[in-house]
DNA sequence: TCCGCTGAAGTTACATGTAGATAGGTATTG
DNA sequence: CAATACCTATCTACATGTAACTTCAGCGGA
């Protein structure tokens, strides 16, 4: 009998690929070269090409044919671009959550805002994005939407690679301010308001990163 | 020297499945053997175990580790699901052409709604579904967003692959009143009502497509 | 100094080898 | 006759072989 978790080397050599993307370990513009990585990592080339055509998909990773991959990058007009979509993905997950969900997630949420404000008056930047991360998450897994799931993933994959050279914190204490408003909607019961306070909020952090985009330079 | 076009074994093999799988020719749940591929195909395992890997990335395949990958179907609960994500895309497709768009994107749809005006008067399927696409592509590049277009491609992907299975008309006649009510509010240069076209018409959609859900049985 | 050539090193892309897992059919047992 | 054990064909996943291509450092000529 086999045991139930019998992670395949290509997953592992993935994970471990998008963990060093992500801490900077491998900057944008890196070089994978496969026979490397394979010899560096203790495996054969096989599953560090698949690791690799994987990276691509998800575009931490871009590709030229007989050129091999390098670390992607992702500018700041891009993430501007993906900002528009998170506005409607965000809202749409919003809405959804509402028509959906019950008291339980309202308290859970309340919760999780709580913790946010506590955070952001100890000046603990980590416990407060981490409570920002967990109320968008929260939301999003009770809009019982896999599409809707699975495409701001994606986005938060752009997000946090984009993150490695952009800032994109938009004033913790409007943060929260945001969030209170979306969960007053949600607590109305009331579908259109919820999305429009969600979009509200994106709109307003894609608003901070245009105007990084003409100011410091 | 080499030619430019200098197209990878991968690729061809890649395109030819998914060929496969819109035709009809690999149906749902059908086994995607890499051997039995290779040699079908003539050519050798990995180009194929790495279309397939691409194939699963896409979801027009499913894979369970150690099982290998079969065919994916799209059931009717995360076809409304995913009209549910396309209404918000297209809605903010829309906006955004508003917004960038000119003189020209307009006369450019009128004529294709002429098109399709034509089609379905003469009662010809593929012509107007062509013209229903080609419509909504014009709109989403128009918008010049590579999310959004990435995103609605991802889209078009689950549809067209859930096509062989459900039907998702929902009166052609209908469908250019929509269209018609689309470009009105984009040439008024009202964004926020072209928004709120678009959204209404993928929503009509999806209602029939809702309809359908409890209906016919 | 600048340009183009050349050859070596490294890499990609495809092909092939193979251990161990899986599925499915057949025999065997209660 | 049903349930179970076994057996074989096939496959997956990883490893490795290799031709052709890309890159780039170093050299030679304008």
């Amino acid at each position: 009998m086999t045991v139930a978790s019998d992670p395949r080397v290509t997953d592992r050599v993935h994970q471990e690929l998008r963990d060093r993307i992500f801490a900077g370990d491998l900057p944008a513009g890196a070089r994978l070269s496969v026979p490397a990585l394979a010899e560096r990592l203790g495996v054969s080339r096989s599953p560090v090409r698949e690791a690799i055509v994987r990276l691509v998909h998800e575009r931490l990773a871009r590709e030229e044919p007989r050129r091999g991959a390098v670390v992607a990058d992702v500018s700041l007009k891009s993430l501007i671009a993906i900002y528009e979509v998170r506005e409607v993905l965000e809202g749409l997950a919003t809405r959804l959550a509402v028509e959906n969900a019950g008291r339980r997630l309202l308290r859970t949420l309340e919760e999780v805002l709580g913790e946010h404000e506590r955070a952001v008056s100890a000046v603990d930047l980590t416990a407060a994005s981490e409570a920002d991360m967990t109320f968008h998450r929260l939301i999003r897994e009770a809009a019982d939407n896999a599409e809707v799931v699975r495409m701001l993933d994606d986005v938060q994959t752009q997000v946090r690679l984009a993150m490695r050279t952009t800032q994109v914190t938009g004033g913790p204490k409007l943060a929260i301010a945001d969030h209170r408003a979306i969960v007053r909607a949600m607590e109305a019961g009331d579908p259109a308001a919820a999305e429009g306070a969600a979009r509200a909020h994106i709109a307003r952090l894609r608003a901070v990163l245009a105007g990084q985009a003409g100011g410091p330079r």
